[in-house]
DNA sequence: CCTAAATCATTGAGAAAGTCAATGATTGGA
DNA sequence: TCCAATCATTGACTTTCTCAATGATTTAGG
């Protein structure tokens, strides 16, 4: 039986990488939120690939499907995102046929964002893909750690208090 | 008065971007996860670039700092980062002292990578640079809500079981 | 042994994403 | 009416991501 107090060449070949979570950055909560935000990245991403969106032009056409309305402006805040990326983003969904921009009638520098009723078929089917994946991707936690990081979450991403 | 059942351009214009999140995207887990994490990593750059650091290479610095002594593939599946941004990381490491390649003994095709005692220093004064950040990203949320919110990421993020 | 397949670090190229300054149209306030 | 501010857009530039290919080395099979 190998020596337990240095790890063996052997113990760091097998499962591999569990000395490195026992170091201080396995413990940084930065680097937590950094490893599990890109491993539901990753997760949304595979699934929404075979529907031709990318997990930033889904958000764009979730939100452009909301009755919100929001403008560019606001997505590029919301969504923390250069205007100038909006720009491009919204490019390829209404060369999709999947939004619209709608100047807004009190101010017309502004554009409102829509969702076409293609727009609005499509996000349906991604929002069942994404959310099966998420419910894999968090299927490590039960139903009620979940809400809880829910709400966590929520107060770090800024959410306003819950009415 | 205004009817509150419309929201007003009076309100749109106000805080603002509440609406925003009462919308589904703002109740979907991976958005959340993405806005905090967005958050942290803009605490955390904004601290560690007067020390001439970036999230990234801290990552790697903080790992090379542990007794673990990573090699690059290691540091490449634990930080999910391609081996080749790896090498570009450690060049500029290494180009300013803080950390040095070391062949492994048992297989030469290994590099570990080890932090110089230039490297350990400037570890500890972006630890406590980020520590700090992080705590005031953090301070919306209580002692214990923190602890269990990072049991919750450790668990999403592939973290071994504690023992 | 010896060869074949696999692994590690590296290079390089091209795509995607992020950052920033400048512009034209429009609005709102002094 | 004029001036500063705001919105969307463009363009340039940097950084980051993703992939395929390579040389050195190790491992496994015959």
């Amino acid at each position: 039986m190998p020596n337990p107090k240095q790890p063996t060449p052997a113990v760091r070949a097998a499962g591999g990488l569990d000395r490195l979570w026992r170091t201080s950055v396995g413990e940084d909560a930065a680097f937590l939120l950094a490893r599990a935000n890109a491993l539901s990245l990753a997760a949304a991403s595979e699934v929404l690939s075979p529907l031709g969106l990318k997990v930033r032009s889904y958000s764009v056409l979730a939100l452009a499907v909301s009755a919100e309305r929001p403008n560019q402006r606001e997505l590029s805040e919301f969504l923390r995102l250069d205007p100038s990326q909006l720009v491009a983003l919204i490019d390829e969904l209404e060369g999709r046929g999947l939004v619209r921009r709608e100047p807004d009638a009190a101010d017309r520098r502004v554009n409102v964002v829509v969702a076409t009723d293609a727009g609005r078929a499509l996000c349906a089917d991604a929002r069942v893909a994404t959310e099966r994946a998420e419910a894999a991707a968090f299927a490590v936690l039960g139903d009620d750690d979940i809400a809880r990081l829910k709400e966590h979450l929520r107060a770090l991403a800024g959410a306003p208090e819950a009415d």
